[in-house]
DNA sequence: TTGTTTTTTCAGTAATTGTTGAAACTTCTT
DNA sequence: AAGAAGTTTCAACAATTACTGAAAAAACAA
């Protein structure tokens, strides 16, 4: 396999694993153009590499940006903008957590809050409550969880984790 | 709020998060539906409380059962067959991360581990294969964490592992 | 074996989600 | 201020994904 053979392929796989996560795929394909380029690219180096419009290579960057997994780099001298994946996996997968719980975790949460103050009137709502109670604790210790890992740092992931829950 | 309402906000917020996590929003709200009934449920049953036909209400109960969220309960007496969610949370979380692991990160591994053959020639291809073998070494660590997660009990979960990274 | 009930399949259609391309806007230069 | 370079927006369109309903298959009963 030559090295460009390599980056298509990786590329390809990257932008399937987003379609899998509730991340479209164009949008997954350039992070990985960005993560494997090792100079920071413009938005028409994305459009050629990837043959998508303006539009859609625009609207996917500041995606990207606003998820915190790419920074806009100005070169001097050039007017237009580039683009920079940060390339630390801990940082990314931090990036990745953060802004899901903020969009999905703490909704759920939100929600689970304002559900669970039903009044239980019959067996088949009592159940229901439990139920409720149940994901509502879960999905707190899983938040509160996940505050801890952003807090920790790569090293931490890394090299001790493993260890302790072996 | 009523319990109704409380039901009928859960199965669609439920559903709401399945689909921004590649879950489809039936399938999602079928196991929403199932997790607060304290019956298992019949097919019939679950077309009328969600309202979708006959063939999509069985895909997607075929797809829960296949992720070992849901199981066929039979009743004596009955000839058709019922369903009933797995309500332990933790055990839900496990096989959702048993069966993503299996259908993603895997894959991925595997186009990793082909991809970092390729020749290093130029600056940028040793650029390229440099990402790679982080991607790699992280996505590795995951897996392997993953691995411990699922062996680990509940308990663990809910009670040690916020004082052991605190 | 034949009729009855229940489940499964899948081609056609509907709904959703993603993309294009051109116009509007912004920023910079002279 | 007018033009050039670059960015953003969004209505129309395309692609993808999900759903329906009816027919086929399977499971069971008599």
């Amino acid at each position: 396999m030559t090295a460009e053979e390599g980056k298509e392929r990786f590329i390809q796989s990257w932008g399937a694993l987003g379609s899998s996560w509730g991340i479209n795929r164009t949008m997954a394909q350039i992070h990985a153009l960005l993560l494997i380029s090792s100079e920071p690219l413009c938005a028409e180096d994305i459009m050629e590499e990837l043959m998508i419009s303006r539009g859609n290579a625009n609207m996917n960057i500041r995606a990207l940006i606003d998820w915190g997994l790419v920074h806009k780099v100005l070169k001097q001298g050039e007017r237009k903008e580039f683009f920079m994946a940060v390339k630390d996996m801990w940082e990314v997968v931090k990036n990745i957590i953060i802004q899901r719980k903020k969009r999905e975790l703490e909704p759920m949460l939100k929600v689970l809050d304002e559900i669970s103050n039903v009044e239980s009137t019959d067996e088949a709502s009592e159940n229901f409550l439990q139920v409720i109670r149940d994901i509502k604790l879960f999905s707190n210790k899983a938040d509160a969880t996940l505050d801890s890992l952003v807090k920790s740092d790569s090293n931490w992931f890394v090299g001790t984790f493993m260890k302790m829950i072996k």
